[in-house]
DNA sequence: GATGAATGAGATTTCATTCAT
DNA sequence: AATGAATGAAATCTCATTCAT
């Protein structure tokens, strides 16, 4: 009779809302004070209690992990509009539409990939497939593996992190070069690309490096 | 082998290779756990009490900023050599040499273009000379600027930091990719570069959105 | 029976329990060790978390802010009880009545009068109207200003500090010889009087001789 | 042929300098920063490494009781030369003179009759023979006793620090007072004064209580 | 004898998390 | 269910004192 409040079950309607309006002030603290910030003023802006907080999120970090959630189901969404585009397009339309997306949510985008989540997985899975349809068509080098795409993300991330701020489009600017980069040419790259494998370990460790204890 | 970079007057011996233990623990202990690692730890691996930390460095930040300042020193310094290459081959030899330089210091990484030091402007108009005679031998394209090259260290960072610990050599693919962009193509990069004075202001606020108040 | 001096909104009622518990704490800790006691041992001796105090002041400094605030609103009431004496003896029935108060708060007397703190002002304006009714009775010197009585409050510190622990009753004896020193008599007291503005600049100061840096 | 400074045997000369320049710097830099101030930064002042200042004054409380004793030791002169005033004016002249010469020191004053030393003990019973000397040319009146005096000189102690630093003379009017209370009168001080004994324990309890541990 | 580098206990303050109201 | 008071471990930094050079 009585609801589960967890991932599973729905929550009650003024619990969902209290949910709702908690990631949103986490969206925004975290942006503007880094992830540093406590979940004290994570509530304060949410208008609740602290021990509501907990009630959701038992934990900091699955505050962040729940965000995180967020933002990588709208970034499979992307992928899957992406997928459906014609001639070969779709992987710079994604590319393109998944970094604006992400301009927003800078303050925790370090932590965005790390989870080693299904989504994740998901996410890849669909990049892999915009890349054999650009392949396909020409616009991509032979060469260019899906694994150089995660590495582009990352690349990415660290442009956003540093300019984000000051120059909110640099990001534009250095896609361009990627992209730029990843077009058909005469010689291959030189270095062999990074296996599928490996990245999974990259995803894994990646938290650990950053939570220290 | 390692100069000391401190200008005022020569340390006594004991301190100096005091000194010298605490940047080496440093560096050991930002890599493993961040740069949230408490300066107890870091004079524990140095194997000296925290008082001689703090005579050595009156604070946190002056130890974070004796590693940069480190850093920076040598990466002017392959510049420096990277300069005097033949055949406008210098740019992607510095970036290569710096970015395998930088491979060993992940942990403080995002505080180290930060500095409004002088140190920075000095490698950045090293890196404006290179890419001006790397372009006088047609290796580069001629849209590409040298604020492009700023944000490709960011890139390379963003790389490094999520990649290191797993696979420590994936950044040379992704420098693959980026160097593959800046080859003369037949068009133009479709954004405009960022502006220099925009860079500037980037690098000034970069240090206030790590270390929010 | 304290009255609870805070502003804002009602506390809880176990957190206003709390926090008189850390006020009569600290008043017993700075008595029996004076101000460079730790706020640990305040903590410890109100049988508190060290975090229940810092919800409370945010700072030492506030705690003790907290404490003077007290001692100032009972000797602002002492005051003007005092004012509505018969006969002019309002002025020696003060006197006595807020040294005996002080004398249970020895520990951190000397920060008591620094303020330049609305209160303070009050306290000087009820004296000065205390003073001018004593003298109109002829119980006091005319040449006895209001600073003479500043003055002699410091006096009756200095006499306080030193003596209370072992002398609780010495300072009675002294305030004899102080109002001794002021009845009429036939020759004026030699020095001319501290000026009204430079007590304003002693009290102002007070706090920086005590706190130096 | 040299002097004595220390207690047992005589320095060596630049020892002995040594030893003065630190006491020098002491009070200088007590004057300006009080008690609290660090043993480094007096080293500092008076231009020698800390070691130096240990092997001197084994501990801070040293080098403290070696500026009280300093000042005991003039002070004592002072009351001695009081002695020999004619008319009964040496104790009035003497509590001006030593106050003046106090108002040099303010720094550490609190300390300053804490010790339960022999000079403490020589002052009082000089003061003692300036006060009969007083009563008996019918400057004083008879109900006041030595102890008194003492009190006396807690009180410009607190006026002094109060005001040092803005009316370096403001204790000169408060002494007017006090020898106003001091003059023949008809009626008789209303309490009784603290007994000698009772005066002894305050000396020696006066240290405890500022030195906690 | 002099120096100042090294030491480490201790002080204040923050913040994720728990639990009484 | 919601609140926010309480908690205490942990972090940074200071300073009297010791001891190698």
């Amino acid at each position: 009779m009585t609801k589960i409040t967890n991932a599973e079950r729905p929550l009650r309607k003024d619990a969902a809302q209290h949910r709702q309006q908690l990631l949103t002030a986490a969206v925004q603290v975290f942006n503007e004070q880094g992830m540093d910030a406590s979940v004290t003023e994570i509530a304060r802006v949410a208008g609740v209690g602290i021990g509501t907080l907990y009630r959701r999120f038992p934990t900091k970090e699955a505050l962040v992990d729940a965000l995180i959630r967020e933002i990588l189901s709208t970034t499979i969404q992307m992928a899957r509009d992406a997928v459906r585009s014609p001639d070969g397009v779709g992987l710079e339309r994604f590319l393109e539409a998944s970094s604006a997306y992400q301009a927003e949510h800078a303050g925790y985008l370090r932590r965005l990939w790390n989870t080693d989540h299904e989504m994740v997985k998901t996410v890849r899975q669909l990049i892999a497939r915009l890349l054999v349809d650009a392949k396909k068509h020409g616009l991509i080098r032979h060469d260019l593996t899906s694994t150089d795409l995660s590495l582009a993300m990352f690349s990415l991330l660290g442009v956003l992190e540093a300019t984000l701020p000051v120059a909110p489009d640099a990001w534009r600017r250095h896609l361009d070069l990627l992209i730029a980069g990843m077009r058909p040419a005469a010689a291959d790259l030189p270095h062999r690309a990074l296996s599928p494998a490996s990245l999974d370990k990259v995803l894994a460790t990646h938290k650990a490096s950053l939570r220290p204890e």
